[in-house]
DNA sequence: GAGTTTGAAACT
DNA sequence: CAGTTTCAAACTC
């Protein structure tokens, strides 16, 4: 009681708000915000306190331990009814089953019980003295309370990572899900983590380094699992998959999938293009396997990284944590992305002076116009050229740290800050200049009485004009895009044993504007020269 | 469906 | 923090 009523003095926007962080970030969390498990705490409670009505009646067949596989993180705010909707498993779109827990002894509000677990009420539970619902939810908060004092993150989603959401234990839906893991991990004894005792098992992910269990056969190389699967295309889609996102994710610089734990069997997992696979690796490999019965400890051997990544043990030995690094990771920085972004304003910009220029349509107003988008650009852009030069040092936020500069809650180029634009902030300046073009334009065909004709014809200036500008600034992130996806390929190919790695350059759609990419060379891998490369582009083309 | 096994949660 | 107990799901017959 008193816990809960101890915590219920916090703020709750402020934890709301904290919270919602702390979802995006779920799987590093607790590394993020170490100081702050009490609004941690809080804000579940908030979450999970609120009364809220039954769910629709269940489906037929009662859905088992689900919490354990249940996705939803209770850092969303989300109440027990909005959960209780979601426990509704969808497949393909298709609603399945529900919990239904057959507490005797608990009264529903223990983590025994599954529906106390997944933060939802029992309804048509076959459960008895059930007090996980409406009727008792003073005793269902307090018992949130103390649970949550005994455990921060009970409440939290078991499985991190998870693209997926289809776990609910059927065979159908052994699609293992590469990229999860379970955060506590398993602590199996007898069942080899081949069944769904198992929580990993049955949450449909690869044992992990923070499972404690023995003789596990859990993991991707083992017979007898492979024996359970009918087929290994499912495993074999999951790692593209987990491929795939460890590169977006590094690319991008996603800083809680920076550190991607290598499990101590996904270790041994031969990822795809994987460069890193060293001896020692493929020694591990067979020795896992051979240690299988008696496993060793976990170490930070040699790993296989993610596909054509660099890896860094988080500590020369200790810590078996691997820290995921794109190939990109230093050839994109912030800095790089700040450029390109005031490089597309101004290309916006001379794309209307251009055009004006070559059509030559541009009356007095239009000229007016011209001028004040370019000034506003050019003044824009060299704020923004001073932005970064004082901006955070480029360590700050490079590489895999870039999405901090997001974290900060002003997005782009603030007044007060004096920060560079994101490109979000970009498409907002792309709407101050439709509300500059109105400013200057239609109010003084208003104030003139103009006629219907100037309007529409200048309407149809700006409507070129617009299309101007997006056509050349799409051009210039097409290309940018494509450059990147060079040098990452080809820093991946460094990377690799194999010498030959195909470059997917890819021909300009339009405007017969075509970078040669494949000629990039090694000195040229980092994101000024890219930046630089596209601006010879843009020279060119203005 | 009853009984057993299992491992997480709770407790000491 | 480790050992023990309680609990309910998973499993077996």
């Amino acid at each position: 009681m008193e816990q809960s009523a101890t915590v219920s003095n916090f703020p709750q926007r402020k934890l709301a708000k904290q919270l919602e962080f702390t979802t995006m970030c779920r799987a590093s969390a607790n590394a993020i915000l170490p100081e702050h498990p009490q609004a941690q705490l809080q804000a579940k409670l908030l979450a999970l306190a609120k009364p809220q009505s039954p769910p629709p009646p269940p489906q037929s067949k009662p859905q088992r331990r689900l919490r354990a596989a249940h996705p939803l993180p209770v850092a969303t705010m989300e109440s027990p009814k909005s959960r209780q909707q979601n426990n509704i498993e969808v497949k393909d779109g298709t609603p399945k089953k529900q919990k239904h827990c057959h507490c005797r002894n608990s009264r529903c509000l223990k983590l025994y019980c599954e529906c106390f677990a997944a933060g939802i009420y029992c309804d048509a539970c076959n459960c008895t003295n059930c007090h996980n619902n409406v009727e008792h939810d003073a005793a269902r908060q307090e018992a949130v309370g103390a649970t949550l004092e005994r455990n921060p993150n009970a409440f939290q989603p078991k499985i991190a990572n998870s693209p997926h959401k289809s776990l609910d234990g059927r065979e159908e839906a052994r699609e293992v899900t590469a990229m999860a893991i379970h955060n506590k991990g398993c602590n199996c004894k007898k069942s080899g983590c081949l069944k769904k005792y198992c929580e990993c098992f049955q949450a449909n992910v690869l044992c992990s380094e923070n499972c404690k269990c023995m003789d596990c056969k859990n993991f991707e190389e083992n017979e007898e699992r492979k024996a359970l699967f009918h087929g290994d295309h499912a495993n074999f889609m999951s790692y593209i998959q987990q491929a795939a996102n460890a590169a977006i994710n590094g690319a991008i610089g996603t800083s809680h999938l920076g550190t991607l734990p290598a499990s101590k069997k996904r270790k041994n997992q031969k990822l795809f293009f994987s460069g890193t696979a060293s001896d020692q690796s493929i020694h591990r490999i067979t020795q896992f396997q051979q240690e299988n019965h008696l496993r060793a400890p976990a170490t930070s051997s040699s790993l296989l990284s993610a596909p054509g990544s660099c890896t860094i043990s988080a500590s020369s030995m200790g810590s078996s944590k691997l820290i995921y690094r794109s190939p990109l990771t230093d050839v994109l920085r912030s800095q790089d992305v700040k450029e390109l972004c005031s490089l597309l304003v101004i290309v916006s910009a001379e794309a209307t002076k251009a055009l004006a220029e070559k059509n030559g349509k541009m009356d007095k107003k239009g000229d007016q116009l011209e001028s004040s988008l370019v000034s506003s650009d050019q003044e824009k852009h060299s704020k923004v050229e001073d932005n970064v030069q004082t901006s955070i040092p480029d360590d700050c936020l490079s590489g895999d740290q870039v999405d901090t500069a997001g974290d900060s809650g002003s997005d782009g180029s603030d007044a007060q800050t004096g920060r560079p634009p994101s490109p979000s902030t970009l498409a907002l300046m792309c709407d101050e200049q439709d509300a500059m073009v109105r400013a200057t334009g239609s109010p003084d065909a208003a104030a003139s009485n103009g006629s219907l004709t100037n309007q529409s014809s200048q309407g149809q200036i700006f409507t070129e004009l617009y299309a101007e500008q997006e056509r050349i600034v799409l051009t210039k992130f097409w290309n940018f895009l494509n450059r990147l996806i060079t040098c990452g390929s080809i820093k991946e190919a460094m990377y690799s044993p194999s010498p030959k790695i195909k470059l997917g350059i890819q021909q300009e759609p339009q405007n017969g504007v075509t970078t040669t990419k494949t000629e990039t060379s090694h000195k040229e891998l980092n994101g000024t020269s890219i930046v630089k490369s596209v601006d010879q582009v843009v020279d060119k083309m203005s």
